[in-house]
DNA sequence: TTCATGGTTCATTTCAGGATGAAGTGTTTT
DNA sequence: AAAACACTTCATCCTGAAATGAACCATGAA
């Protein structure tokens, strides 16, 4: 047992230091940074961010892969960062007194906003919530899946439902939204859903954060195919 | 957006330093402990410890109460322990390639456990399914909801459900298992059927350990109202 | 080949943050 | 009241982990 304990405390140290904790945050918008990248972003430098880096490696809460001269970080996997996001639940927690006064910073962050490799914020929760309700996806066993209706559906926006399903991470589960408190859908389904928004132009990621922005052609889609006003 | 990535470096920090982390991996049985109990089982001074735990007061993790010359200290919210308990999914991962060879650490731990004040571990995880397979409960928008079926289920263990929808707390959601990766019932109804069990003496608490061990009695009691061999 | 760039390694130094000791507060016991 | 206990506070010390500087290794371009 203090095996475990013993574990976990080293992990949560790994997570805890200030440089390594604001790299973690900034990979959270499922992008691969290089090293040189996330040593700016941390504000250290180049030697004390390799260092950092190849301790997450070397604990696999990341990975790299060579391209070139350049080394590209990211997550190991998607549980890592579904951990990093689910800490800053807590955060909003902490302010919920002040919460009411104050503007919440950052509005465009809770409005819409990768989650990895999928979409976070309002819109997020509103449009799984929609496909819900509208009988495209159900949900059960925490896990969602794709009804009849919605084959059609995903077929109009070319999302490959079938071939989703032969990946090997998992195909469509909720995930809970620190913003909203409410689950949206994560996965191989999510990340397809959030890559034919963008290349469709119904959504923009915003440069250096993870919030996007909503197209005038985004609403007017979004408006006609799930009913969503945005 | 600045602001937001240094408050989670702080709060990341605040969970990472090894001596608050066994602390809070320790609270995660869902008791409070006083200040001196939290010092020894992480292994430090009585002044180190409560300097440590003033800081997470502070920062809304935990809370204290007062009770005569003793200071109780817990976790402030339930979503407090998830978050930690999450973080524990990790090692798993780490481990995986390893898995296979040696067994795993604390075989007591993965088969019964709790988890903050409910079940969890693969009794957990068996119980919520079997309850959703024979009707008892239904999942829906990331909620465990009661059918009019189990509403007689848990009449009949003498589970006020109407009272607890009353509390302010999450009704019964579901909470993602570190050892088994699958979902098991937390929250007002999770706790309620966790206290049950103990008061009948279907589980037991082992000492010093979230583990639990399942009496006869409970084993029996299992099978035939829920179908589970135990 | 040479140079520039992106990145890592290692040996050394520095310092933030935890540990410690002494003193102080409040509570219970006798 | 006094003593014992549970715990906190403060001022100081100390250490382990991060930062730094100097090489070093690849890759790619001139």
């Amino acid at each position: 047992m203090e095996n475990l304990e013993r574990e976990f405390s080293t992990l949560a140290g790994l997570i805890g230091e200030k440089a390594r904790a604001v790299m973690l945050w900034n990979l959270l918008d499922g992008r691969a940074y290089t090293a040189t990248e996330l040593a700016i972003c941390a504000d250290v430098s180049a030697q004390s961010a390799s260092n950092h880096l190849s301790k997450l490696i070397q604990a696999n809460i990341l990975q790299v892969k060579n391209q070139g001269k350049h080394r590209y970080y990211s997550f190991s996997n998607p549980e890592v960062a579904a951990v990093i996001e689910s800490m800053a639940g807590l955060l909003s927690l902490g302010n919920e007194q002040r919460e009411v006064k104050r503007t919440l910073p950052q509005p465009g962050l809770r409005l819409a906003r990768t989650c990895y490799d999928h979409l976070a914020g309002k819109l997020g929760v509103e449009m799984s919530e929609a496909m819900l309700q509208k009988g495209f996806l159900t949900l059960a066993h925490q896990q969602y899946e794709v009804t009849t209706l919605g084959l059609g559906w995903f077929n109009d926006l070319e999302i490959d439902v079938a071939a989703l399903h032969c990946q090997k991470r998992l195909f469509a589960h909720p995930c809970l939204d620190w913003s909203e408190r409410r689950p949206h859908l994560a996965g191989a389904l999510g990340a397809a859903i959030l890559q034919t928004m963008l290349e469709k132009d119904w959504v923009r990621k915003v440069k250096n954060s993870r919030a996007l922005l909503c197209t005038a052609k985004g609403q007017k889609a979004l408006k006609q195919s799930l009913g969503i006003e945005f």
